[in-house]
Formats: C-alpha cells, sequence, structure tokens
DNA sequence: CTGAAAGCGCTTACAG
DNA sequence: CTGAAAGCGCTTACAG
C-alpha cells in the first residue's frame, strides 16, 4: 500500500528541516516567503493531507462529534442528524452515528465507544429501556460534554433541545374535541422517556378542561413502534366502551393503529379519528392521510450541535445550562376531520 | 477536564518502567506473573482504557469503516448500515457513517474525508449523480479498499455485493403479464446507475418474452425519490394510450405513484397495477398494500463488511474480485392482485 | 524478567 | 529566518 506523505518526505526533498515545513504548512509568519512557496508548491504536488491522528494525538482533540439515537430509520431522527451534520461539518467537525436500538446495553457500549474513541462531545437521544443515566454522567466526568435533544434525561445537567410536547399534546387532543370526539384515548410511549410523560399530560389537561372525564382504560402504553401500536389499537377498540379518537403518542405508533383499524373495518374519521405525533413525510401519504403534531426535526438537530460546540469550544464550564424548547405545530388532514366528513 | 489515565501514570505509581506495563497489560509470555498482577489490578482501579488515537498513529490503522449511503433515511439503506455494523462490531471495528444525498459534490467531500481520517476501508451506494468514479479510483490507489453494495461502479475493480436486479424486474414484470395487465408502464431509475439499466432490461426482456410491444412512451426516467415518482405518474396517467399497470424501479418512486393514483380517482388493481422495488417495510402498510420485489437489505450490509474486511486484513491484493449476487424475492399484495379482484 | 531508546507524524518552545 | 529537541501515548526491537 502507498505510504502517505508526511513533513518528514518534504523536508527531505527540499533540505530543510521538518520544523520548518511544519512552520510553512501553517503560514507562520517567521518563515520567509520564499521558502514558504517551495514548501507549499511541494506539498500541493505531492498530494500531501496531515495526518489528523498525530494531530488529535497533539491537541487530545478529534474534531468529531458523537450522536446516538434510537434508531437511524426513523426519519425524525435521521433528519435531526441531518441538523447536527449541517451545523457540524461547517464547522469543521465530522460526525459519528450510533444506534442504541433502544437498548441499554447498547446504550452503554455506545457511550464507552465514544470515551475511548475520544470524541469530542456527544448529541443523545435516551434509549426507552434506559432506566439508569449513570453513564452519561461518567462520560460528562471524563471531561466530555454531551447535549440532549427530544429524549432528555433528568439526571444529567446539561444543555438540552425540545419540543414543547406538553403543548403539542395539548393542542392535539383539544382539535380532537373541537371536532366532536367526545372518548379519546390515548397510546402513550414508555413512562420513563419525558416525552411521553409531557405528552400525556396534555392529553390529560386538554380533557380536565373541555370538562370531559379521564378514563384509565383509554390510556395505554407502547414502545415507539409501528407494531406495538397496532397491538394497542386492538386492545382499545375490543374494550365494551370504544373510543371514538385516539391520539397516539408518535407517527409511528399511530401507523400501526391506522393499518389496524382499517383492518377491523373501521372508517377514519367517521368511525374514529386518529392523531398522530411527529408529523413524518410518511404520514401524509396514508389513506386517509394522518394528522399529526409537527416537530422541527431537522432545526432540534442544528441547535443540539451548536450548544455542543459551545461546550467544546469554552474552556470553562457554563455558568447555567440552558433547555432550550422549541414550537410544535399543528398539522389537521383527513384522519381527524370528523366536522366536514 | 479530568485527563485520562496513562500508560505512564501507572508506571510511576508502580514504581516500573512504560515498557514493562505497556507489555503486562498486553500479556505478554515475558512479564512476571506477579508484575502483571499488580498491573492490571491499578489499571482497573484508575479505569484505565488504551488511546486509541496513540495505537492507530502506531500501527496506520483505525479500525474503522466508513461507510456511504444516499440518504441514511431511506430504509433500503439503514437496513443495510445495520448489516454492516452487524459485521463490522463483532470483529472489533466501528462504523462512520455518511450520506452523499445523491449529490457529486458530496460523496466527494465524504471519501476525502474518509482519506484524511484514515479509516481502514470503504462501503459505498454511489450517488445518482456521479458520473465519474476517478474519486473511489484514488481512495484505492491510496490503500484503501472499497467494497460497492447495490449501486456499483463498472469503473472501479473491487469487491462488490448486489441483488440479481434483471431478474427481479423481470418477474415483476411478468407477474403483472399474468395478472393480465397488457399496457404496462416502466418508471426507471437515473440511467447512470446500473441498477436502474438492470432493472429496465428485465422489464423489456419479459414484455418481448410474452409478445407484448415495448413503447417509448411507457418509459419514463426518475429519481429515486417519491416526489418524482408523484410527477412521473402524472405523466404517464396524461397519455392518451394510457398504461394498466405501471411497475416502478423502487418502492419510494411507487409511493409517489401510489400517492398520485388515488388522488387522481383511479382504483388499484382494478383500474391500474402497481408494482415497487425494495419491499420497504412501509409497503404493506399502504392501502392497497404495495406489492415489491424484496432484496435482502441487512444481507447486503452483512456480505460486504465480510468482504471488506478480508481486503483489509490480508496483506496483499487478491488474484482476482468476487461481485455477490443474491437472490431477490417477489412478494405479492393487493396493488397488483388483478386476477381476484 | 525488566528497562532505555527509538519511532509513529506532528507541533512548538528554545536557541541561534 | 531556521534547526534541534522534546513531547503527545503507545509499542517493540535491543540490551542486559
Amino acid at each position: 500500500m502507498p505510504a502517505s506523505v508526511t513533513i518528514k518526505e518534504i523536508a527531505r526533498q527540499l533540505g530543510v528541516s521538518k520544523s520548518t515545513v511544519s512552520r510553512a504548512l501553517r503560514d507562520s509568519s517567521e518563515i520567509s516567503q520564499e521558502t514558504k512557496d517551495r514548501v507549499l508548491e511541494l506539498a500541493r504536488q505531492l498530494n500531501y493531507s496531515p495526518n489528523p491522528i498525530a494531530l488529535s494525538l497533539l491537541n487530545n482533540r478529534t474534531h468529531t462529534l458523537g450522536i446516538i439515537v434510537p434508531e437511524i430509520a426513523n426519519p425524525f431522527f435521521s433528519t435531526a442528524i441531518g441538523g447536527v451534520e449541517d451545523i457540524a461539518y461547517s464547522r469543521g467537525y465530522h460526525v459519528m452515528i450510533y444506534q442504541s436500538h433502544e437498548s441499554y446495553e447498547r446504550e452503554l457500549i455506545d457511550v464507552q465507544h465514544i470515551a475511548t474513541r475520544r470524541a469530542d462531545g456527544l448529541i443523545v437521544s435516551v434509549s426507552s429501556q434506559s432506566e439508569k443515566h449513570d453513564h452519561f454522567v461518567e462520560l460528562q466526568e471524563k471531561g466530555i460534554p454531551i447535549v440532549f435533544f427530544d429524549r432528555v434525561s433528568d439526571a444529567v445537567q446539561t444543555h438540552k433541545v425540545i419540543v414543547d410536547d406538553y403543548k403539542g399534546a395539548y393542542d392535539a387532543t383539544e382539535h380532537l374535541i373541537k371536532e366532536g370526539s367526545r372518548r379519546i384515548a390515548h397510546i402513550a410511549g414508555p413512562p420513563n422517556l419525558s416525552i411521553s410523560r409531557n405528552r400525556l399530560q396534555g392529553y390529560r389537561d386538554a380533557l380536565q378542561k373541555h370538562g370531559l372525564p379521564f378514563r384509565d382504560e383509554w390510556v395505554v402504553a407502547s414502545e415507539y413502534s409501528q407494531s406495538e401500536g397496532t397491538e394497542r389499537a386492538y386492545q382499545l377498540m375490543a374494550l365494551r366502551e370504544r373510543p371514538d379518537a385516539i391520539f397516539a403518542a408518535s407517527d409511528r405508533i399511530a401507523m400501526g393503529v391506522h393499518w389496524a383499524l382499517r383492518q377491523l373495518g373501521y372508517r377514519m374519521p367517521e368511525d374514529i379519528a386518529l392523531m398522530g405525533f411527529s408529523d413524518l413525510s410518511i404520514s401524509a401519504l396514508l389513506d386517509p392521510p394522518l394528522s399529526s403534531v409537527a416537530q422541527p426535526s431537522f432545526e432540534m438537530g442544528q441547535q443540539a450541535a451548536e450548544l455542543l460546540l459551545e461546550l467544546i469550544e469554552s474552556k470553562s464550564t457554563p455558568a447555567s445550562f440552558e433547555t432550550r424548547v422549541l414550537k410544535t405545530n399543528l398539522v389537521i388532514r383527513r384522519s381527524s376531520m370528523k366536522n366536514i366528513s
């Protein structure tokens, strides 16, 4: 295999020292223009590129960010990753993407990998099966800063980027009520995620505000997956007193519900209205198209990256940590439009 | 920031040399059991982990694979990435994921990044907008091996993993014919991708075999995207002589077509049958569910990773390169079942 | 069985 | 303006 060109080789060919070459390459003011020109020209010819590994060893910096998400196949996360990349690349950083597959063990391994690979920082949306978050604290103690987005951890003090899940859920539920639904069920996410709890609370409060009863049997918890959405829809529609609307805590859950309802012979929204959360691009393509609560996923990624770079590039720990709360947006489509149907 | 523990620190605390610590850590036979025990014990206590950057500098190996795909949000690619990760992690390698976003410039940057970051090898599915593939050849010349999967380059000599696109398309077209369609259109992918050309050829040959005419106006090219699928569907259905079936070169295209057809008031499959290619999990959820040609995407990723590791870990260039051709599988759902409808 | 030295590719005080 | 030396964290011939 052809060895890469090094500074040593350039120095040899030019009959100068490595130090001089190094300085010329970084355009140091203490090198004569003539020498600089010769070095630069030869470097170009030889297609020299500095070995980043040597630089990392020197600076203890890798210019690499890690990002851990539950699943890259989930468009919410892949879009957020796009936002992270957008900021990172423009600032000279590279992004290493990890998936936890919703597993605590895998998340642990990913975090350890980030520690040993000496990433400069980590952006993370936690796995639904992680009950302990010590591994994040340990990473911080090793001097690697963390920023959370979407699924955040209360146990870790740092910057966070979320949307107003409570308000998104409140608005969605209120919309269902205004469209005429009275028996509104909720398929919630795993309760150890704050997004699940906040969305549940928004649902509860909207019911209360409009004088509708909160009924335990109309609230079921689910993983954020299509397949479990289908199971929970079966469960809800099997109730003696069926709901006339379902608000699902995510579009993936809602997609499973959508499929189940069609298969069971219900008409949406006439028999039952349906809403999701996240507004994945696929949701508009379903028949009937799915109403949802849009989240600015790309922007969430961007902001998380900006906050992380701040932490990395400032020498000192900031006086206080910031939680940015972005706005959600109600997207009404046919699956919830009872009024005109 | 707390400095990481180094071999030097362990040596200092134990009053031995760095060499001894290094050897003890790697369980060298020339170190006394007693010394080993002391070193290992202290290393454990201090939570020592070797600095991989120092090792990389030494070995000129990073134990990192790069993978470039057009879009991680495309489930075909995210599943293939899963397959790559599966093999890579079990063999002690890490995976850096890059997206070309179908752009030649971005693909170029990604390849350069892989070169400068000194990844040990690259797995790639090329961007649809890349007409030149010199950047891959240059990477190889730098001693970084490459394996292609799905979208391969004829211009580069190396291992490749594909499916039998020709046969998959042939089978799909033949199925449409057997279900009674006679005016079968094809929305092909970008012609500079071999997968597009092979699928087109399979379509052509199936028509010919069954004595059906090939008509230019029934074949249109499209990016592998939903939105262009919709546009091309408009174009096809606007023809004076409408097709009675559409075979789309991918499920993403087919999803755009599906949406267009419903919106235009056609019934599937009665008015028009539809088939895609890839069998994304979402395809089963559409109404009517989409028929497709399944590809073993996870396995493609696994095999690509295995071939790449072979190239990396063998000293010499192999005598010849291998192209593995995996089987496709026809998945019949309602969108193409004219006979029983 | 253990240590001193050289080296991976680079940078940067320190001299001159 | 340029060079020799030390050092980032590690490994490994070479001595003893």
